[in-house]
DNA sequence: CTCAAACGGGG
DNA sequence: GGGTACGTTTGAG
């Protein structure tokens, strides 16, 4: 008998039929757990009105069914619930995960089958669900161990969960690349290693004064020495940041090129790619790549303030520290050259840190999610909201012997997509100018506890009769039933009880613990898919999909915040902005916010709650026009002076970089200085000076990417039209080029005078002024009720923009 | 107005 | 390894 730590599962073997789980022993070695003894299956549905005699046929005809020598191993009749009804269905159980397809397909067929279902569920997954084994939990397995080999192996004949809550010791690596151009070809120059043992090493085939560097031959002795390392060091867990885009994919096409296998895990399997919606996840057997962007990007944006997912600008929020900019033609030329490969020597490490740093932040955050959903770490750290919630609702409805509902056929889902949007949260619209002392208030978790309060689910909606007690939907005439408590309003109760006992736990216990920390993620990750599952009844790729549940709930929200709104002006309060869950309000102090506060609680229904979040010293709010789910976009600075901004995407780099700057400069001077003539003068001053030629062409550049062959276009942008002069000139120019260039004065549209920006001589200052300046600034300067021809005209601000100053006004 | 193409992260 | 599709914004035509 052996305590083991499940860290990751997949299916392996003859056939594929057998599930393997890594992890760690209680002594803390490196093991397989193989079980061999799950079998897959899926369910036809009889077709409607089926006889006794007929199903019993059908069940004898497809007991003998056999497909290229392979029979059932087992058929049983079953019902389970779909959206409330009871569905009469075949169970039919199969040697092999490929015998589903075939078995599928051609039983589908018979005149007495209706259709199938749980046909498209990932083997080793469905044993997840089946088994109710969680990875990440501790096991105590029965079986039989060889330990020939690195690892030991053990073949399962009994797996029982256990409840201990203790972490094993896990070895976690962080790796990353450094990459150079050089003609069409690009390099990778260097990888740094750190693993959370103390070890460290940036490998590279030019000197540096570096003491962690190693120097090894070339490139090719690069990726060899590097797999030798990892393999060495044998991590249970490989971090990077954007690898499975990024390094994996330069690393394998890299070792392609000289021919040369790239194994890192722990078996002899190079390193794969599986495809994972429109990305590939580069996966290791043995160990599991967790590459923390997938998770920052589909989970953690929301939370984070940075409007960046830069390695850099999430480790600064994250961690506190970041790491030094180094741009990226000075890597460029700093290998060229041969000089000063120090920094980019400390810069690669510094990613590997800053992964290694990240990872012990967000391994425990993922990893609760990963128990709740009872998926393994590879999956679930790369699932997106939708997919979390809807792993979480299958494997809860085995527990309810609810029967899983068939993905949307693309078809299906390309039609949900054109469905017209319906209406979203409701936006109280922002009022201009500058205001002061605001407090900001949202209503915690709105759409799960609309959803538990109104039994929102699609077998509840219209259900029973209409003289039932039920919930009336505000404006519409759908209502839901009080009596039959719904699927997924039932699963969602359950993850906000559990969250409210882990709460009340986390009270008892020193906030500076161990056990602390892992209950905070527990809550946090319990809140995520409470809060998840709105948006999973209005995505088109759900099975649970409900456009009319979704619609009601954000009918719902409607109605409640209104209603908050509605209070706080009766109470004499200014709101200033609200937008679905939020509103920003002008108060005299924390104390004045809490009365608000207060009064508007006593009004609301059952688990419905708003909550303080904080109070600032100015911001500035924009309407945002486009979309139907207005974008929040506003900036904010606290009695710190720490400043917020939201929704101003002008970050990116195909804008010019005199357009961020100036719009960046102008924010400052609306929170710092509160002063919108300053603001205004900014943009001016600007315009002014493109039009006289002032300004440096350095800052006229845009960067866009090629992304497939210049032949390939059949839109001629800008950059296409530069890339093509550039290829003209002589210069290597391939599919994935930053091609870079300055819009130049003369005749023509926008596209015929691009220039390359080594090319290029002058800019068009009309074009900067009113394609780049003037819309990076109006979106600012808009709300303080500035127009454009006020940063076009010439001169200095005359008159006074002081009315836009808006104080917290006196009750 | 519609449609195609780019953004993100990484270097 | 049995199903494969992000959400949003901008510019050209």
């Amino acid at each position: 008998m052996v305590r083991f730590f499940i860290i990751d599962v997949q299916q392996s073997g003859p056939d594929k039929s057998e599930v393997m789980l890594w992890g760690r022993t209680e002594k803390g070695e490196p093991a397989l757990v193989i079980d061999p003894t799950f079998r897959p299956y899926f369910f036809v549905e009889c077709k409607d009105g089926i006889s006794k005699r007929e199903a019993d046929e059908l069940m004898g005809k497809i007991t003998e069914l056999s497909l290229d020598g392979v029979k059932p191993v087992g058929v049983e009749f079953k019902e389970r619930k779909l959206f409330g009804k009871e569905k009469k269905l075949i169970k039919i159980t199969l040697p092999k995960p490929a015998d589903v397809i075939k078995f599928r397909d051609t039983v589908k067929e018979w005149n007495d089958v209706k259709t199938k279902y749980e046909h498209s569920i990932t083997f080793y997954r469905r044993y997840l669900i089946d088994t109710g084994i969680t990875p990440l939990t501790w096991v105590e397995v029965e079986g039989r161990e060889s330990t020939e080999g690195p690892y030991a192996v053990i073949e399962a004949e009994k797996i029982t969960a256990l409840e201990d809550e203790d972490y094993p010791k896990i070895n976690i690596l962080a790796l990353d690349i450094e990459l150079v151009e050089e003609g069409d070809e690009e390099k990778i120059i260097m990888v740094s290693v750190k693993d959370n043992r103390g070890f460290r090493k940036v490998l590279s085939y030019k000197k540096a004064n570096v003491d962690y560097l190693e120097l090894v031959k070339d490139e090719k002795g690069l990726i060899q020495r590097l797999s030798e390392i990892v393999r060495g060091r044998d991590p249970d867990i490989i971090v990077t940041y954007n690898g499975d885009r990024f390094d994996f994919k330069h690393l394998s096409a890299r070792a392609n090129k000289f021919g040369i296998k790239f194994v890192l895990g722990r078996t002899a399997k190079e390193a794969l790619f599986k495809r994972r919606g429109r990305v590939y996840a580069a996966w290791i057997e043995g160990r599991v790549h967790l590459d923390l962007f997938n998770f920052v990007e589909n989970i953690l944006t929301d939370t984070l303030s940075s409007d960046s997912l830069s390695l850099d600008s999430v480790s600064r929020e994250i961690l506190g520290k970041g790491k030094k900019r180094l741009e990226w033609d000075e890597m460029q030329k700093a290998w060229e050259n041969s000089k000063g490969l120090e920094r980019v020597v400390k810069y690669c490490m510094t990613d590997s840190d800053l992964a290694l740093s990240l990872s012990k932040v967000l391994l425990p955050q993922i990893t609760e999610l990963c128990r709740i959903v009872g998926q393994g770490l590879f999956d679930t750290s790369r699932m997106t909201y939708s997919q979390l919630v809807e792993w979480l609702l299958m494997r809860e409805s085995r527990k309810t012997d609810e029967l899983i509902p068939n993905r949307p056929k693309f078809e299906e889902i390309q039609i949900r997509r054109k469905a017209a949007p319906y209406t979203g949260g409701y936006v109280y619209p922002p009022k201009g100018g500058i205001h002061q002392n605001i407090a900001l208030f949202d209503f915690m978790s709105l759409y799960p506890s609309i959803t538990i309060t109104h039994n929102v689910s699609p077998e509840t909606l219209n259900c029973g009769s209409d003289k039932d007690p039920v919930h009336r939907v505000p404006g519409t005439d759908h209502y839901y039933c009080k009596t039959h408590p719904g699927f997924i309003p039932e699963t969602l109760k359950k993850l906000v009880k559990k969250r409210r006992e882990i709460k009340d736990g986390m009270d008892k216990l020193k906030p500076d613990t161990d056990k602390y920390r892992v209950m905070d993620n527990r809550q946090h990750a319990l809140k995520i898919l409470a809060n998840a599952s709105y948006g999973y009844y209005g995505y088109a790729g759900s099975r649970w999909y409900s456009r009319v549940c979704a619609q009601s709930i954000t009918a719902w929200g409607r109605y409640y915040i209104q209603k908050v709104i509605r209070k706080a002006e009766k109470m004499d309060y200014e709101v200033v902005y609200g937008d679905t869950d939020s509103l920003f309000v002008r108060v005299r102090s924390r104390k004045d916010a809490g009365h608000l506060l207060e009064t508007v609680n006593k009004t609301l229904p059952g688990v419905m709650e708003l909550e303080f979040q904080g109070l600032y010293k100015a911001g500035i709010f924009v309407p945002a026009k486009t979309g139907l789910a207005a974008k929040k976009r506003y900036a904010l600075i606290d009695d710190d002076g720490e400043i917020t901004i939201r929704g101003f995407e002008i970050v990116r780099r195909d804008w010019s970089l005199i357009a961020r700057e100036t719009q960046e400069k102008i924010l400052l001077a609306v929170l710092r200085d509160r002063s919108p003539e300053k603001a205004l003068n900014i943009a001016k001053k600007t315009v002014q000076r493109i039009k006289k030629g002032d300004t440096s062409i350095d800052k006229m550049i845009i960067h866009t990417q090629l992304t497939r062959p210049l032949k390939e276009y059949e839109q001629i942008g800008p950059h296409v039209v530069a890339a093509k002069k550039a290829l003209q000139r002589g210069r290597p120019i391939a599919e994935g080029s930053m091609i870079s260039y300055v819009i130049s004065k003369g005749t023509g549209t926008i596209s015929d005078r691009a220039e390359p920006a080594e090319d290029a001589e002058n800019y068009d200052p009309e074009y900067y002024v009113n394609n780049q300046v003037l819309p990076a600034s109006m979106r600012v300067l808009a709300a303080l009720g500035c127009k454009e021809v006020d940063v076009l005209s010439e001169g200095e601000v005359q008159y006074s923009l002081k009315t836009f100053i808006k104080k917290g006004k006196k009750r």
